[in-house]
DNA sequence: GGAACAGGTTAACCTATGTTAAGACGGTCT
DNA sequence: AGACCGTCTTAACATAGGTTAACCTGTTCC
């Protein structure tokens, strides 16, 4: 038998539990993705209050799930490379937030009706999925507690080194840093700032050697002092440990 | 067959979609629970790190879900009585927050090895209980979307307005109030702020005439300005609707 | 009854952040 | 080239909210 190479989800759970799935169940998950789409503009693949019935993992690029209010732009999650963007929408069917490329994005989309069979017959892929949804809440929960916690310094401290976490768990982050296509007004609104604020953030952080982000890129100068001031404690992310899924 | 009356289990998903259990799934479920406990004082349930092999639904009372750091405790949830409050453990195993009752509270237990085999013969039932830490996901982006947007104000408004919903999904709510045993302090982690400044955003909105909160109590005064200066669009609770789930 | 304690309340002061406005830089279209 | 446009940048000013420090209430416990 070939070793296939899983081209499509093959960072799907990547450093982070991916391992629990064998062979055979990496196929069917691959085998779950119908089509695949390309986007080189940002563009609203899905809009809040949609009612869908199929799901998206993020194959290339970002993705920023956004819930706009009062002429507002508010990020409540971004995504990598590996992650399924809705899978929620599985069980939630309604949206409550739009889903928005960044930069040049490749997705592959997922019937629900397959992932229904998947539920009929694949107790451990269905507990997987399961599970990645259920990283997705404690992501939700880390930016709760960085909304709480920090001022904007450490909001956009936190949210490098998480990011910088995440694509190094899939392959994509360099020792020092990684690209990051989002504008200082889209950090602003993932870290619950005004753009103006966020670029005496971005400037303060660069002057004193901690990170420095621009054209696209984020360097981590100091990242000792990166993740003191995001007060950054990577468990919730729940990188591969020496924890097993019973 | 004499009609059994669920007492443990029977506001899961009440208001919410609890329809789509059987009669035979909504015993199932009730079974599930093993064993129950009653705590009078507050009470640290689970730690942030323990590793667990059961889950704890909510009967009676109310928990929160917090995460200390630097000497502050931040809450990143609120639980009603209903919620299977850390369901994504029977997954994530691992916590990554607190489970702490608030006031007087009945929890029930059901092992994972138990819900294991509820995802190897209950495809249906599985669903609704992915759906269910969907529910919680669903809300944490709206915390994060009110701490991202709102001011103290909106963020305490925004609360009274969630938590009304909720306790009246479950049966549990006055036409224009409900019991809130959290104290300042208390309500000030969940909404970012200091006690202090909590004190004064309490009188503001009992001054304005918008909502009145004493004695354990919430009073709502005003339910349209309590909604408009919270922001509140209850869609995010996906409350019972015209949507099936497929 | 009085001490101890938790929670609520208020005041004075200070800082992080929002607001408004304007200019600088770098692309892209005609 | 010139005009346009999004993004970045900076400045001046206003304010929500943090900090510190008191004091006040009601309750529990001896």
């Amino acid at each position: 038998m070939t070793e296939r190479d899983y081209s499509l989800t093959r960072r799907f759970l990547q450093g982070r539990s991916r391992e629990a799935l064998s062979e055979r169940e990496k196929g069917i998950l691959e085998d779950l993705v119908e089509d695949v789409e390309r986007f080189t503009a940002p563009h609203v693949i899905l809009e809040r209050g949609d009612v869908v019935n199929r799901s998206t993992i993020l194959i290339e690029g970002m993705i920023a799930r956004i819930i706009a209010q009062d002429g507002k732009r508010h990020i409540v999650a971004l995504h990598v490379p590996g992650d399924f963007v809705d899978l929620h929408a599985f069980a939630l069917k309604r949206l409550d937030h739009d889903v928005v490329s960044i930069g040049t994005v490749q997705v592959g989309y997922v019937t629900h009706q397959s992932l229904n069979r998947v539920l009929e017959t694949e107790p451990n892929l269905s507990r997987i999925l399961w599970y990645s949804t259920l990283l997705d809440a404690a992501m939700h929960r880390e930016w709760i507690l960085k909304l709480e916690l920090l001022d904007a310094d450490g909001r956009l401290a936190h949210l490098c080194a998480e990011l910088w976490h995440r694509l190094d768990f899939v392959g994509l982050a360099g020792e020092n840093g990684f690209a990051l296509p989002l504008t200082q007004k889209e950090l602003s609104d993932a870290c619950g700032t005004t753009s103006i604020h966020m670029n005496r953030v971005v400037r303060k952080l660069r002057e004193s050697g901690i990170v420095d982000i621009s054209r696209g890129q984020v360097t981590i100068l100091d990242r000792a002092a990166l993740e003191r001031v995001g007060r950054f404690d990577a468990s919730y992310l729940y990188g591969d440990g020496p924890l097993k899924l019973t």
